[in-house]
DNA sequence: ACTTGACTATCGAAGTTCGATATATCATAC
DNA sequence: GTATGATATATCGAACTTCGATAGTCAAGT
């Protein structure tokens, strides 16, 4: 079995997805999650910090420590995906992308409208 | 407030989806999900016939009533979309495609890869 | 000083999914 | 004819996920 895991609940979905652009800190990526859907999607602290430390658990994302942009006072947690978390949100995006194509092809107009 | 419903759960979401195409009966659509997602997606009866039943009761689906394929010992019962839901089932998947395409495209090499 | 928005964090309630179990029909094979 | 396995619907409780409210800190603007 190469692949095994299902499929992500939706919060922890966006999340890997929105870090495939790069990394986020929490309250950016609450906002990052929402802009992706054009505000459809709203996920509220308390899913947020909930869903990132279980993600950190189980090994999907990390802390970054690279402080590069680090300016003292920082608040902020940023997080990235790790190699495997990688591979899942790009497997998850594949999953997404069929299920999209696929219902979209038999529908009258092809299009959305 | 012309559209004020959020996204639907994952089930619900695979389910409207799938019926897009035209109606289904629960076993079948247990299936079909499976199938639109080449076997990631995997819909025990747990959440099949309790998902049904709740969107029946939220108005998204009913039961067809034609039974123009009767074949007498007819164990089956077909669902089909209403009119809001097919609209609901539209806008969610004009959602993902958004999201799909975003995503996708801030990606190296654009490929799932 | 005070308010507002950014930011992280937690908690309990509500909602959703999972997996096992049950029951019955039907087709195929033995 | 009867065992087997796929079809088909249904339910239950446990496990998991999401929601919404609440809380607190910090920076910046007024």
């Amino acid at each position: 079995m190469t692949s095994n895991s299902k499929p992500l609940p939706a919060a922890s979905l966006h999340i890997v997805l929105a870090l495939l652009e790069g990394e986020l800190h929490g309250y950016a990526l609450m906002r990052r999650v929402g802009e992706l859907s054009d505000g459809a999607v709203k996920m509220g602290p308390g899913t947020l910090y909930g869903t990132l430390n279980r993600l950190v658990e189980d090994g999907l994302i990390e802390e970054t420590t690279d402080r590069a942009t680090h300016v003292e006072a920082e608040r902020r947690r940023y997080y990235m995906l790790t190699g495997s978390g990688r591979s899942i949100a790009l497997a998850e995006l594949a999953r997404l992308q069929t299920l999209v194509h696929r219902v979209g092809g038999y529908l009258p107009g092809g299009a959305t409208t």
